[in-house]
DNA sequence: ATTATCTATAGATCTATAGATAATGC
DNA sequence: ATTATCTATAGATCTATAGATAATGC
């Protein structure tokens, strides 16, 4: 891992904080994404919310109009930092010389590392998305920043599949369905449990290098 | 779709009902198992199941103590008719002069058509499986029902990747990946949501083979 | 003096039970 | 007469609020 010298610069992008306020508003997201990630929205208490920032149930209530409110929020700021994230890991310039196969790899890499909390909040939302529009939009936003399809399609020439751009779009399928059930550590249904990281990265880079017919 | 002969015989294996009370138990598991599935475990109400299975609450708990037990039960069917249709479906007798490449399609496509409704409630069960000792445990059983696996085995000398097993179950890691983001009908999230079932059995297909380097 | 926090609690929702009624099968 | 079902409700849990207290910043 980290042998890629194309993400050693990499890291999520958030906000600084400064006032108590923001301090506190910002444990409160911090608590609920781990929770709701945890154990699941519905069964997460805004009690318990409230506990693990180190607040009370009040303070919650202050900050948010309700439950659903407090989601929002932090459905928001997940959006806005992935795009952010995006906007500076994704730009063009910073990849200029890497090849397709440098690209995925980063990807993968940096999914591994700074996602995985992200990754286990984004698969319960997945489950309740279906029920909820504002949530649905929000992660309608997500899938449309095309940053990532737009980089890889720069590189299109290096794909040998007569149709590169479904192929491609199967790739990153595959690679977003991995990482989750990574992420999910569920140790049923994953039959490389035993694999380590590395030899996910490798295995799961064969498998796309193969399918896509790369023109080393 | 369908055009596999190996799997036109293939159907998911469940016991048949007789009395009144039979009916009923299996009314609410069906119930409970389509509600779990679609709004999850915890915003599903007592009351929900017992409505959509046309009866009363109270006859929800008389044929299951507490409504973990119920879910308990739901869990060990699916499980047990998992298995029971494994031992039909991968029967090697069955896939006597099959390549390795009819046994994946064949797996994919079953799964796409049986296995949509199982898959929907199996990804509510993954998510509470951590917390949950038993539900951990019977989903152990289905990771630890090998057939699958073993049947794949036996065409060990079609794959051309330097470590067949390995690679194999990579491959069997990016299926049910795959086909749990499919059922969970998430259109954020999915670059091939355009795409038909047939188109995705292709391409996932083709990389498969082409991953594990099938000697045709 | 305005904003942030806490404590205590009302109201809503859900689980599970008790007791009454209906259906089954010998 | 035994088993299955229903109706009505007690008890538990969670959400959200009201009113009191503490911290912030001009």
């Amino acid at each position: 891992m980290g042998k890629n010298r194309w993400i050693s610069d990499l890291h999520w992008v958030r906000q600084g904080q400064q006032t108590r306020s923001q301090k506190t508003q910002a444990a409160l997201l911090d608590a609920a994404e781990t929770l709701f990630g945890e154990q699941g929205i519905d069964s997460t208490a805004v009690s318990d919310v409230a506990c693990r920032a180190g607040c009370s149930v009040g303070a919650v209530y202050h900050h948010f109009k309700d439950k659903q409110t407090l989601l929002y929020a932090l459905v928001e700021r997940m959006v806005e930092e992935s795009i952010a994230t995006s906007e500076h890991a994704l730009d063009p310039a910073r990849w200029e010389g890497a090849t397709l196969t440098d690209i995925l790899q980063g990807y993968l890499e940096f999914s591994l590392t700074e996602g995985r909390v992200h990754t286990r909040f984004k698969s319960a939302l997945l489950e309740i998305a279906r029920q909820d529009q504002t949530i649905h939009d929000q992660l309608h936003r997500l899938s449309n920043s095309t940053r990532l399809m737009d980089l890889l399609l720069t590189r299109k020439d290096e794909v040998g599949h007569l149709q590169p751009e479904l192929a491609l779009r199967m790739v990153l399928d595959q690679f977003n369905a991995l990482l989750r059930n990574r992420a999910g550590e569920s140790p049923y249904e994953m039959h490389t449990k035993e694999s380590t990281d590395e030899i996910f990265v490798t295995e799961a880079l064969k498998s796309a290098q193969a399918y896509l017919q790369i023109k080393v």
